[in-house]
DNA sequence: CGGTCGATGATT
DNA sequence: ATCATCGACCGC
């Protein structure tokens, strides 16, 4: 199997590591067979004073892994039905995390990868793997190095979905490879969803 | 196209 | 009551 990315990647600060990711491949084992995609694109949330962090609250039964050690999932559902994916960064206690919000599809990937609920339905994530350690050589969901790629543009907005947190909802802490067609919200990737989900739905 | 809204359940 | 989302539906 591939190398899981070492503990040490995940512990500096999440705007680091954050465009780091891009480019990094997720990879879950399934029963049927490997699932991997390419990160494209993803969020940082820095801790207790971001408050568009779910860490800005304080430990709660939610958010104790995002204060736990890095390298670790922390997985929750949102809005009942959907669940979102982040990696645990920074020192133990910080309560910093990276989001993951699109992958470009390399194996095994029938649904669409573009968006973070899409993200976890296509790669059967959920919240079994609440705290789960992907840096253990046997985890069967973990980041891997893809390999050299040709240098790639990495562009920043503002992260989606936060306008509630006051001047936190304005600070680029989004990133995202410019040239991906698999960035969520572009209408291309869009097209792409809705052609693949018409073809499933129509098979009746 | 773009805006708007309902689903659905954990969290506070 | 709110929500780190998605997709359906509406009007143009």
């Amino acid at each position: 199997m591939m190398l899981a990315l070492p503990r040490s990647f995940y512990q500096r600060p999440a705007t680091d590591v954050a465009p780091d990711l891009l480019g990094k491949l997720l990879v879950r084992q399934t029963e049927l067979g490997l699932r991997i995609g390419r990160i494209v694109e993803v969020e940082a949330y820095l801790g207790r004073e971001d408050l568009a962090a779910h860490s800005s609250k304080g430990v709660t039964p939610r958010t104790q892994v995002m204060f736990g050690e890095a390298g670790h999932a922390y997985v929750y559902l949102i809005y009942g039905m959907h669940h979102c994916m982040n990696v645990v960064t920074g020192p133990a206690g910080s309560g910093s995390a990276v989001l993951l919000r699109a992958l470009e599809p390399v194996q095994g990937l029938a649904l669409a990868t573009n968006g973070p609920g899409r993200l976890t339905r296509a790669m059967e994530i959920d919240k079994q793997f609440y705290g789960a350690d992907l840096c253990r050589p046997d985890s069967t969901l973990y980041l891997a190095d893809d390999g050299p790629h040709p240098p790639a543009e990495i562009l920043t907005s503002p992260r989606i979905g936060v306008d509630y947190a006051g001047a936190w909802a304005a600070a680029p802490l989004r990133y995202y490879l410019a040239e991906s067609a698999w960035v969520s919200g572009r209408p291309a990737a869009r097209s792409r969803a809705r052609n693949r989900a018409d073809k499933t739905f129509s098979k009746n």
